[in-house]
DNA sequence: TTGTATGCGTTATCAA
DNA sequence: TTGATAACGCATACAA
């Protein structure tokens, strides 16, 4: 049977004192002579009294516990997310609670709303690639629990949110490429549809313009599935086609790693023949051979932004002064080959 | 300003009943008239009402969450466990509230305390590499706080763990390559003070025994770091001192990788020369050219039966029956490689 | 310097 | 069928 935990009472009955002058004993309060402290803090060490949170929480209205809501936990990407948060968190004296979405809304929405029913003090979340109904989240953003959004966040809410620069991450990608003097540098593009895809062909584009390459369309190769097979696949098609490249920059990792291992069964060494560098956030990079320049879409960094964000917000609305949504561009790293450039 | 939350005495005055009586049409109690309930449960729904958990927590001496403490998180391994048990967990209808140690002894003891201090129901631990002082673990788990280590466990304590079954996976690591006609398996074995490493070797040796190919010990080779370079280097070096060797069994997935990098680079063929098998947990093993057959130390399943048996330990706890600790040891499972195997 | 009483939001016991 | 009250563990305004 679990053992009835210590309380402060149990601390005043052995010392014959009341309840509260062991409370404020704890807590150091100036009121208290420094023999009754001392007795108190002896007996709380001897007996491994802990505060009890719940408690706490409830009287303070307060429960020093951030939640942070992700659509999945085993990517490299939300893992370091979650580090982030963590370590701002630590900082701050706060619990991380998590719940993941598994990429589905209806899980979503339960989260959103158990998380409320946790009373955290703040919301840290990335949606699923489906969430339509945004009720539920809009419901605990009007109670008044501070929120942010990260990655995958929806325009139409009123908070602030912390998303990747992926314009300026194709931009540094391709100047890496132009910078090692390529001149003919495909781009391997995804999905039409999403705003990230079209920021970074825009990156692409901007990089090309600003050094005076003209932007040669049939070098825009669409991989809209992103996956090994469509990567080598349509590496393999422009090496048969006859088009002249020396670079490859792939909106995607694992389409990155297909143009690789098609460049590398055609007998094209890498990057003395062709240069490629991907977007994309995964450690193994350093793993690949030869190791795989690319874009790192930080996790860590949006974690860190994010939870600092938050905890903006909650300390303005503990002095109770007005906040405005803002929104955080993370930069990107271009995490280098580690053998040497040509 | 956060607004405040509405309780149920806010919706008891704005009916003009009692809060107990509130309480119970939201519980369905059955002495409640349906009149009453219908009322109570229209209400609730337009003021959006959402119970206080920390309240009910305080009340029934229980929070419904779980405490897990794993020593890093951007790790598919832990990533997958925490996987594993929130799915256990969301079962359950209990929240996951997670603490990284990072690999710091000092901030697991904090951590351990943090876990205490919010009164989780059940706490998992994996431990730190450095953990020596495990006087704050007992002190919780002594409080009677249900208990499951994972992984990196104690075995001073008393509590019960969920392990990966070393041994077994090296022999089917083995026997898989046996069946596949190798008869000359190198094993590229990790440091030898480490319980894994040794089992890891016995499973090899055990195999080969099963299918009468005697130990070679010219075929087992240290690869005490594990890393990129040390399996490029060992594995050009027995190509270079012409042992005579048809596949390869690495203790280590790092080590796999970095040996298979060496035989591409010589020249051989994966796996028409050499088959590889790797000892390790990463997705990514179907991403590398050719993909590598891996015994994956499955996180997702050890959450799993980590959570479960920490759920059997809080339900026996509930019941006041007594429960004993024991170990459960999961199973490995071989990734076969995408390419037929030969 | 310390004690008493009250409240945080909920449930459960006992009356009505 | 409902209401009043106490209790969970803690902090604090107010008394002493």
């Amino acid at each position: 049977m679990r053992k009835a935990q210590y309380t402060m009472q149990d601390i005043a009955n052995q010392l014959g004192i009341s309840k509260s002058t062991v409370s404020r004993a704890l807590k150091n309060h100036p009121d208290i002579s420094q023999e009754t402290k001392d007795a108190v803090n002896k007996l709380a060490e001897e007996m491994d009294y802990q505060p009890n949170s719940l408690a706490l929480s409830l009287r303070h209205k307060k429960s020093f516990v951030l939640g942070i809501i992700v659509p999945e936990i085993v990517h490299d990407f939300f893992a370091n997310v979650i580090s982030g948060v963590q370590s701002v968190a630590y900082e701050e004296g706060y619990n991380v609670m998590i719940c993941i979405s598994n990429e589905s809304p209806e899980q979503e929405k339960v989260d959103v709303k158990a998380m409320y029913s946790s009373r955290v003090d703040g919301l840290l979340i990335s949606l699923t690639k489906e969430t339509k109904d945004l009720a539920s989240l809009q419901s605990i953003i009007n109670k008044g629990v501070p929120t942010v959004m990260f990655d995958r966040v929806a325009e139409e809410l009123e908070v602030s949110k912390v998303i990747t620069d992926d314009f300026q991450g194709a931009f540094m990608a391709t100047e890496h490429l132009i910078n090692q003097g390529c001149k003919k540098i495909v781009h391997l593009s995804g999905p039409n549809n999403l705003a990230i895809s079209k920021l970074r062909l825009k990156g692409y584009m901007a990089a090309l313009d600003k050094n005076n390459i003209a932007v040669d369309e049939s070098l825009i190769v669409p991989c809209p599935k992103g996956d090994l097979d469509e990567g080598k696949e349509v590496t393999k098609g422009i090496l048969n086609s006859g088009l002249d490249f020396d670079a490859i920059f792939a909106n995607n990792d694992v389409s990155a790693i297909g143009a690789m291992n098609a460049l590398k069964e055609e007998g094209k060494k890498i990057p003395e023949d062709v240069s490629v560098v991907g977007f994309g956030d995964w450690r193994l990079s350093q793993l690949l051979d030869p190791p795989l320049s690319s874009i790192e879409q930080s996790g860590f960094d949006i974690g860190l932004q994010a939870a600092k964000l938050l905890f903006e917000q909650i300390k303005a609305e503990e002095k109770d002064i007005e906040f405005s949504p803002r929104t955080e561009v993370v930069q990107n790293n271009l995490i280098k080959r580690a053998s040497s450039l040509h």
